[in-house]
DNA sequence: AAGCCTATCAACACCGTGTCGAGAATGCCG
DNA sequence: CGGCATTCTCGACACGGTGTTGATAGGCTT
């Protein structure tokens, strides 16, 4: 905890263009104001005038905080490809003492970090569709995941507790891609879906049988 | 020429008003263009424009035959939708004769309708960001195999050759939303994604300990 | 007061969509 | 043949969204 960070990260930029001001503020509200709107409605059904409306201002001065709204998109986005890396690295920590337990605890930072932000998830996935920028971003993140889950899955070989049939990164990033996907369409509301209440024991229960079990007939 | 068909299927609907006509051609002319220039570009790089100019007739014109770019892609996915559905009825007979078998088959024919129509696959994922029907229609072909799914788990159950632990349906759920993710990663060049050469074993891997496994601990 | 940032906006140019009404072209029937 | 309907095509328009620009206002410094 005690999160002392006093050096802003000089990283994306994505904002406006200079720093420091007291429209600083505006710029926050635009963020929430994006986020709160995408609870409602899709990416594709908000303008940018109604997030400028949003906040009060008119749609061009808009544009002297973000040059577009896949720009709001984007920023929204890294706040939680951030909190995804920190709840990867705990997971990681967890398992040095406990690897069996890891799994599980594994998947439900997933789930949480994926199910605090569902409007945003949606956003940029949707976003996806036209933007290389996010689909870059996005891949990045999931990529995060699959290296640290290969990582695990070697340990555990290492150990002896897992066989060897499969490459491990083959297998992570199915089973990362799998998670992906499952949680998402239970956050989007899509049918067929996992029943929320089971999703983690299915989950789990996908990967430790995958992990662990023997690949006996070809 | 002598073309004589008289009674054209009542189905869909999703092209012309009226039926009969010299210009069937044209209509199918711009299928052809647009999964021909879907090849090339993504559906949000393809303008309504594009397709009529790719046919040779103007833009309004093109309106004569599609009420919208939409349809023309929800045209193309009806066709890949019908051979889903025949690869799926496929996979369940050959169950009956041999059920160890089947999992790797049907799996290699998700593959390969996916797989045969990459462009169609990446157009109606991408429009399902903005349009509803693409949503409706994509998710009643994910519905279609998850029952198929589910009654095969649940006749190896039945036949005492699986454990009982999960909800069958979630777990069929679960495995046709992974290869759905893992697939689409790789015919759109993602990264991370399974390699194409295993990935057929990767994923038969997981479905055959995902259904035969226990779920020894919880 | 002069000058410089920050912040705001109206007006404009642009692009893609979808509609409408005015006709060609084609074919059928009397 | 000539008249009429259906099929097809197009130019012109209205609309809605994006992003840019140039003019301007207010505050803070020196």
């Amino acid at each position: 905890m005690s999160t002392s960070e006093q050096i802003v990260r000089a990283a994306p930029s994505r904002g406006r263009r200079s720093a420091r001001a007291a429209g600083d503020e505006r710029e926050r509200a635009i963020l929430t104001t994006a986020e709160r709107l995408l609870e409602r409605r899709s990416l594709a059904e908000i303008s940018v005038d109604d997030l400028a409306q949003g906040v009060g201002i008119s749609r061009s001065a808009f544009y002297f905080y973000f040059p577009s709204k896949d720009a709001v998109v984007l920023t929204l986005v890294d706040r939680v490809v951030e909190q995804a890396g920190a709840a990867r690295d705990r997971a990681l920590e967890r398992q040095a003492s406990d690897p069996s337990a890891a799994w599980r605890e594994g998947i439900e930072s997933f789930y949480e970090v994926f199910g605090a932000h569902r409007p945003v998830i949606r956003a940029v996935t949707d976003l996806s569709a036209t933007n290389s920028e996010a689909r870059e971003l996005w891949s990045q993140v999931m990529d995060g995941w699959v290296s640290q889950v290969t990582e695990m899955i070697e340990a555990e070989r290492t150990r002896g507790a897992a066989p060897r049939d499969l490459a491990a990164r083959d297998l992570a990033t199915a089973l990362v891609q799998m998670n992906e996907r499952v949680l998402h369409a239970i956050f989007i509301d899509e049918t067929p879906a996992v029943g929320e209440r089971q999703v983690i024991d299915t989950l789990t229960h996908v990967w430790r049988s995958a992990i662990y079990g023997a690949c006996d007939e070809r």
